[in-house]
DNA sequence: GCATACCCTATACCTTGGAATAGGGCTATA
DNA sequence: TATAGCCCTATTCCAAGGTATAGGGTATGC
């Protein structure tokens, strides 16, 4: 029988839904409220299976948190699953060398497919997350730079310190912050930060 | 047999959360993905015996969402589920009129403990998010005023405006954002309105 | 080739944010 | 009455954010 493991901070979601998957009988799942949790119960009991690792959980982290689940659970897939639906996060997911994404939205139906989909092997993302370069009507059209200066805002850093992380000049962030303050029509960093939390951006 | 409504707009979380609640043999659930669909539901179906409206879907707001749905399901009980554990919302829910606050962190027995206790015509609301004195290192424990200024920071707000909103010096806003800021261990007033964003302060 | 879009840099200037420190007035409570 | 917490004000100073303008480099596509 195969062996998953969930790692979801809220009691209630994460027991109904390991009894859900446990009802289809195939599995045997163990369960984890935080990351470390996550990575003692691998090295306890042996690689899983298959990881399903909440997005938003203490001491979860993209990419970090996801990379260190990937190095202890070796070889075997690992999947992100969400509540909010974001085609950023889950191709940052994906990129990192998730498995798959599983947002909340989906059916329990379809949820127990793609389990079996990643067990087998597959990488399981829903159609919309990732035919979503374009945008779709709503998307404010950022570069991939702006974003990176957006997720650095996000974050409560500095131009600075940003500027170091993306190993360019202070002024050069400014700029971007400038623009992408005025694609999102924002009247300030503080504004975009929340605008871009609002629409799900980052 | 009890007739409740689950209004989540996670299909996955939602459909999971009736099975269980109705394998205790005890009630029939019905569902909603949105505040618009539960008061349709409602008027269509007539009162139900309990709803359940989770506190962050589409259409969802406290407390217009939460007295619309009370109206609507006249005489019978409204609880607010939340995902995020806020001891400011269980309040603001409760003293709307809300039957009860349910953090999704709370265990599956529990929760259908506390839908029979609810169905009797009982308040629920687990003891941690009414008794706020004490911070356990989690709630921030902000002043009125301290709130007012971080609702103004997340709306993008500048001192000077936030100032002029309140009525008071600009320099005054100043020592709220920093004591603000402190408490909420943010870096600066970005980080400050992400967080609160974080942990449903606002 | 030319236009376009993106990314980077530079200079200069002004506004805003934030830290530090010091107090006064108010209210509730021990 | 004294203590504590909250709210407000004040002054000073420096750091950071934001605007404006001008340009160079490099891809991509017509």
């Amino acid at each position: 029988m195969k062996r998953i493991l969930i790692a979801d901070d809220h009691d209630l979601v994460r027991e109904t839904l390991a009894d859900y998957i446990r009802n289809a009988g195939e599995f045997s799942v163990d369960q984890a409220s935080n990351l470390d949790e996550s990575l003692d119960l691998i090295q306890k009991n042996g690689t899983y299976d298959l990881v399903l690792l909440d997005y938003k959980m203490p001491g979860m982290t993209l990419p970090e948190g996801l990379l260190q689940t990937l190095e202890t659970n070796a070889d075997h897939p690992v999947a992100i699953i969400s509540g909010t639906a974001s085609p950023d996060v889950a191709r940052r997911a994906l990129a990192t060398g998730a498995a798959g994404f599983l947002p909340k939205t989906i059916a329990p139906e379809t949820l127990i497919s793609a389990v079996r989909h990643l067990l087998g092997g597959g990488v399981y993302a829903p159609q919309q997350f990732l035919e979503s370069d374009r945008n779709d009507g709503q998307n404010p059209n950022l570069t991939p730079r702006e974003m990176d200066v957006l997720r650095g805002i996000c974050e409560g850093k500095a131009n600075k310190e940003i500027a170091r992380d993306l190993d360019v000049q202070e002024v050069t962030i400014k700029l971007h912050v400038k623009t992408l303050s005025r694609k999102l029509q924002a009247r300030n960093r503080t504004h975009a930060a929340m605008i871009a939390r609002d629409i799900d951006l980052i």
